[in-house]
DNA sequence: AAAGGGGTCAACCGCAGGGTC
DNA sequence: TGACCCTGCGGTTGACCCCTT
């Protein structure tokens, strides 16, 4: 399986998106819905690489993504299904259906393992011990031991482990369970109410750019005194149901 | 007031897997 | 059956911002 070419090098734009770019994108989305990425920068003029494109999508404009502000109980279960599932993060984000892998790698790497070693040095059992000897921490490990079929029904039991030691581990509220319940099935972005102001942001943008900076950098002045504290403006999304199909 | 350091996060890179022809 | 194409994933990077000195 040769690596083919992600695309063409010369004259794709590199870094930052612009309003304009997500702009286009979403409006692109909307018409024809996600998927064929390839297709993309074709048909929309974007001089971006597919991969850019879809991963812009999935991590920032798709509906039904919350970010910063991870709550007590998603911090938790970060938690554990890291130590029980190690960095697969795509897997983990599977029962956080309103995060993305990205932003739960991302809150990992800059919080969670420092506030786990914290706790670790302090002599405080981090809760990781119980359950974590399922898979090997810190990642592809115990995938790169394991021949394929044995790795996929490991993965079905660390799924059935990793539920059944959250259920133990966590007191979970109301809200919360129908992730845990059906974590294969996340629920769909359309029935989350959470999203609204997202999908404000993003009506703004198509409606006309309201100022509503996509830009990734661009962040306002609001942002930036709340930034610190993991407080993001929500990117701009769309309403879940005109993008579902 | 300025500079340096550290924290945060969006985006990129390379690899791997699945699907299709 | 094998090669090619597309997508997804995890690790890493780099830019930006705030805080401390």
């Amino acid at each position: 399986m040769g690596r083919p070419p992600c695309c063409d090098k010369v004259g794709v734009k590199k870094g930052p998106w612009t309003p304009e770019e997500d702009l286009m994108l979403v409006s692109y989305i909307q018409e024809h819905g996600p998927g064929n990425w390839r297709a993309v920068p074709t048909n929309t003029g974007l001089m971006r690489c597919s991969k850019s494109c879809r991963l812009r999508w999935t991590n920032y404009l798709r509906p039904g993504i919350k970010r910063g502000n991870f709550n007590d109980q998603e911090e938790k279960l970060i938690v554990h299904l890291q130590a029980l599932l190690g960095n697969r993060w795509a897997a983990i984000a599977s029962y956080l259906p309103e995060r993305t892998d990205n932003d739960i790698k991302n809150y990992w790497n800059t919080h969670l393992k420092k506030k786990l070693k914290k706790m670790q040095d302090a002599g405080g059992n981090d809760g990781r011990s119980e359950g974590a000897g399922a898979a090997g921490v810190g990642g592809g490990v115990a995938k790169a031991a394991a021949p394929k079929g044995q790795w996929e029904r490991r993965l079905q039991t660390d799924i059935h482990t990793a539920r059944q030691a959250l259920r133990d581990a966590l007191s979970l509220e109301p809200s919360q369970p129908a992730a845990l319940a059906a974590p294969a099935l996340p629920t769909p972005p359309g029935s989350v109410t959470t999203y609204a102001s997202s999908a404000d942001n993003i009506a703004r943008l198509l409606e006309g750019r309201g100022g509503s900076s996509a830009d990734s950098r661009g962040l306002d002045r609001d942002e930036q005194a709340g930034r610190r504290r993991g407080r993001r403006r929500p990117a701009g999304v769309l309403h879940a149901g005109e993008l579902a199909a």
